[in-house]
DNA sequence: TAATAACCGAGACGGTACGTCCTGTCTTGCT
DNA sequence: AGCAAGACAGGACGTACCGTCTCGGTTATTA
């Protein structure tokens, strides 16, 4: 079963997401149309139809091309492990497109659990699975003692940013990064129970 | 010149509510239509927008009646401070009102500034002035060295539970209060700089 | 149960049995559409379909808003009689909204057997009614013999009209009215069995 | 210069037809595409193409198949030859895919002027020099007086058949033959003028 | 107690968008 | 050159909401 037919215009793969990304940011996630997408792609309904199911899929396919697959880099120290993550997420949640988009999403996401599992997979597992393994290697280096809640610390490192991504409380910046890596230190290493 | 002419009914003031807290929990923001909330509030699309704007401010309104004002106790202790605001805003944030139209609020918040501030004014600054409060009082009483970040620290708290209202990596609980106020106080007390 | 709600435009009415009126007779049957018509009007397609179901049914409007009923005149001898049909007929049939129109209905109404029955006792009937009629006002004066086929009659008057509405074998004119019937005369009082 | 490449598939050329035919009679003209055909047919629209420029086209060819060449009989009798007539007439008018596809055919064919001729010389042309020529025949033998009008005669026999095929005013069958040829007799040897 | 002003239900209005279907044309690889 | 497969621009389908509007009818206050 090779490919057969009339190949896709990849001028028009590009196209519907450069529209899709200009007028989410733009207009934001309600007021964004697969009509207008594909007027401003210069195409028609069907054609953003043949490529995607939906406008969350759209976004999503949009935000892959943005965000590759995560680095995952070992600095050999913890704290430059998670600041390194921390950038990488930086990078995410200050996005203009994620910034936009993000609540549509996760509206979609709420009601559709096919597609919110796929959001997840595509966005967030990657950057929690590159924590986990940082942390492992600190545990392995003996750096951090044992038993701490993974999850936790990944919605530590992760809560503050998507909360200055939803709502004006404070910039998403490089001290931003510090502050959350120095939190995460803290809780890791802190004798309180 | 007080109010003249035939006075609004209350039912539907509350049918109203009760009609959008209803199928906003039921089918998400973006999937809810004025129409729809008329419709199942026994009355017109005309008698809706006597009252207010646009979905968001129903859902505004809805949330308004659920969340009355911050207490803001004054527990004698930080922690016990800290304890009582994450209480309140687990509460808040465990809601399922709240879950379900968050993303669609943010988003309208994102392009309408006006109903961002608004939004902001209702449910977020109450809160963080609590907070705020609470760790000037601990200055006073010479639990905690001054010159923190307060936005931080807010940001600190309020993060994961947003994260957990929003995406499904964990449970809005008891447990999630003790963590955050634990992580805040490492903070706010840790030597690290 | 007396009206109420905001009425509808008596304007938009016309404005759509004109549109439509206009397009049939341009383009012909299967190349109008509701969006042209609703175009045409200055309306919505949702205005057209708030008073009628589909095209035929815009036409059949159409129609009865050119042919009333029929007026079934006396005119004391049965050639006077169906002279009177017959140029009624030829109205009918010479009318180009009619001959545009009546193929689509046709073909509609073989597969509608509802609208079939409409267009029928709406257009159809009436005049085979008077046709009848004047047929007993003959027998009873003695003018001809009882015992003829009525429906084969009136499919004699009216099959070489309708021919020359559908196909250009001849105009339907005065001329047209008297041969049919004068050939309806010699079959009523032919001796041939 | 003959003919180069790939033969067409006969097969094909009966499917399309066969296809054509089935989903006319069964679903009407107007509601018959092009994509049905050819997805019945087990092809593809290209091939349809290939043969056929558009549906009115295509049943053209399917009638063609089924309806050949007029026999034009010469029985001696002018009644006779005009029964032979009829008789073929009414195999016509009373096949079912005449009976569908006859108002979308007259349809189009008041649009486009080209088709209409095609159609008019394919099916209705040669019955009337049939008919004509058994006319002719009858003058020669002093049967009828000279002088008639050929075109009404022709549409007195054909009009009452059209009108049942595309009514349901009577049945097209050997009775409505005999009728017909009565009819048409009665008025060539009327004295009536 | 009469006028007035706002409310209510019902429903029409011009718009915009939905997701689907079909048209006639066009590549592409294979026969 | 034919064929299966499928993409392309374009147009229409019938439906759903939007926010506004016009009706007839119903309360309350104010004059």
């Amino acid at each position: 079963m090779v490919k057969q037919g009339r190949p896709r215009a990849e001028v028009l793969d590009t196209a519907i997401l450069d529209a899709a990304t200009e007028l989410v940011i733009a207009d934001g996630y309600v007021s964004t149309s697969i009509d207008a997408i594909a007027r401003r792609a210069g195409t028609t309904r069907q054609a953003v139809y043949r490529r995607h199911p939906s406008l969350p899929h759209i976004l999503i396919a949009a935000l892959s091309r943005r965000f590759g697959l995560d680095p995952a880099a070992d600095t050999g120290s913890l704290r430059g492990d998670l600041v390194a993550v921390q950038h990488n997420q930086i990078e995410f949640f200050a996005d203009p497109l994620v910034m936009r988009s993000l609540p549509g999403l996760l509206d979609e996401a709420a009601r559709d659990a096919e597609l919110g599992s796929q959001l997840f997979a595509a966005f967030v597992t990657p950057r929690r699975r590159s924590t986990a393994r940082a942390l492992e290697r600190a545990v392995q280096r003996g750096d951090i003692p044992d038993g701490y809640d993974t999850e936790w610390i990944c919605d530590l490192l992760t809560g503050p940013l998507l909360m200055r991504a939803l709502m004006p409380t404070g910039p998403i910046d490089e001290n931003l990064a510090q502050l959350t890596v120095n939190a995460a230190l803290d809780v890791l290493t802190a004798t309180s129970d």
